[in-house]
DNA sequence: TATTGTTATACTCTATAACTATA
DNA sequence: TATAGTTATAGAGTATAACAATA
């Protein structure tokens, strides 16, 4: 068990319930990401949003955010390049590494499903009450916070 | 604009909230899928995962409910069948149609899956303060309270 | 004739293995 | 020699189109 973590005396019913009243959150979340699929697969968007997400990356590290092998990334970004979404270049530091970034298209791909994102979010908060929407947000953020500090404290780990 | 809904006078700055605050819950909820790809590939996981949610549907239903045509959805059957985790017999009623139910394996990949959720959420969960997992857990509920009529009324609707 | 499902074909995604180029 | 990336090959996922079987 990872220091400072483990399942710290939570009532099993807690993680039940969070765990299914989280579900439909996570289906409206997922269902913008369709709007994308007239121009790129779901592979596809998951390399733009990794990229947009850092900036820059080589495709090893590419490969890693996708959680698949450098060859399979490199073939992905060969069809995002194609199609103009995606820019490749030679790193001018070392030259054995690829510095791959958005074009503009990919940018706004991404803005587009963003945008789906907040509209979709938004029909289902507009039907709560004020105090189910600060609860939600409070909530999220407390989770956010303390997912974010186990990812800190992961990179340092590996 | 579906009637009864559309953006009731919310801030854009709460949904822009909600939306960021979000992205980490739906990772780590994500994340558990991860440890059936041994076994399945993620369609196929998602294939599991509706017909365990449905208890039996036919090839259509699947298809509708995957988002791809029946065609695909077949293929994908093929090999759910293959690999012992799918059942798939000829309806007695129509005897056009087909009945696909989850084998044994494949309800315990399920299970198998749906456990590591809860771990992946108990573990940031267990570094929350009492009143960020409270707010989180009404917040969600109301949420899918608000989502579950909606799709509610979209049935209807369609 | 309309509906349900399968099969043939082609393109994308992926891993394994072998390769080139750089450090 | 080790690292970064690409290419060849093969199996899985998908859509289009054509088909068979049932209602």
């Amino acid at each position: 068990m990872p220091i400072g973590r483990g399942p710290a005396n939570l009532p099993a019913d807690l993680v039940i319930a969070v765990a299914a009243a989280a579900r439909p959150l996570v289906m409206v979340w997922g269902r913008a990401d369709g709007i994308s699929q007239a121009q790129v697969s779901p592979p596809q968007l998951r390399a733009l949003v990794a990229v947009g997400q850092h900036g820059s990356l080589n495709l090893s590290q590419l490969a890693d955010e996708l959680g698949v092998i450098p060859s399979s990334a490199s073939r992905l970004c060969d069809r995002l390049v194609a199609a103009g979404l995606l820019d490749r270049r030679v790193s001018e530091q070392t030259r054995r590494e690829v510095v791959l970034t958005l074009r503009r298209e990919g940018q706004r791909l991404l803005d587009t499903v963003e945008h789906a994102r907040r509209d979709a979010l938004a029909d289902v908060l507009g039907g709560m009450r004020l105090g189910g929407r600060k609860a939600l947000l409070s909530g999220l953020e407390a989770f956010a916070e303390v997912a974010g500090q186990m990812a800190e404290q992961d990179q340092w780990t590996a």
